[in-house]
DNA sequence: GCCAGGATCGTCT
DNA sequence: GACGATCCTGGCG
């Protein structure tokens, strides 16, 4: 694939297109960096999504040009990154949730205050944490500093990337829009949860 | 190892 | 005034 970053045309595509295709790519930011392991796709007619509900002061990067960072506090703690997908006025976004980290290793554990490599970035509110980013770089340009966003340098169909229902959401959590590297150790989970009784 | 509960605050009703 | 696209801790088996 090419060598360089990825453009603002890489983001304005189907949202999960694009979720997949961000599987495997390498995301650096803040003297830190990390291969991109799992996805979740929150496209426009979708509840879970936060601009399901209409514009707001909150969702308007959602609104706005593809390939750029919308950050939002979850939980009142938590920093969630995400990369704005599909045509300018169609609001969708890829949630990042899982990072396999590659650089800056001493700097996530500092941020991270853990040891443990695999509990560096294998959660959406953890990685945010290892790399540095905060609410300050809500509508910031992926395609530009501080982000860089590089594709895999094998080709993309020689990942294997399966899907399966997303995570922490009570809307919508039946749709099968989490995408993860197969196989990888540093996803937050392996697998969603089965429930082992029916209602 | 698994699960229940708490932390904490911006956003919207 | 209630509710999260989460994470961590503590209790129990």
């Amino acid at each position: 694939m090419s060598a360089g970053p990825l453009d603002t045309d890489f983001y304005a595509r189907s949202v999960h297109e694009v979720a997949r295709d961000l599987i495997g790519c390498t995301l650096a930011v803040n003297g830190a960096a990390g291969v991109i392991v799992e996805t979740e796709a929150y496209d426009a007619g979708d509840p879970a999504c936060h601009a399901y509900v209409g514009r707001t002061p909150r969702n308007e990067v959602l609104f706005g040009p593809p390939g750029r960072a919308y950050v939002y506090l979850s939980y009142g703690i938590h920093s969630l990154l995400n990369a704005v997908a599909e045509p300018e006025g169609q609001a969708a976004a890829v949630l990042i949730r899982a990072l396999e980290p590659t650089e800056g290793i001493e700097l996530m554990r500092e941020r991270r205050g853990v040891g443990e490599i695999s509990q560096l970035c294998s959660g959406p509110g953890k990685l945010t944490q290892a790399l540095g980013v905060g609410l300050d770089l809500n509508g910031a340009e992926l395609t530009a500093e501080p982000f860089e966003i590089v594709p895999p340098a094998e080709a993309w169909d020689r990942l294997e990337v399966v899907t399966s229902t997303r995570i922490g959401i009570t809307k919508a959590a039946e749709l099968p829009w989490r995408y993860c590297a197969s196989g990888n150790r540093f996803v937050s989970r392996p697998w969603p949860r089965v429930r082992s009784r029916a209602a």
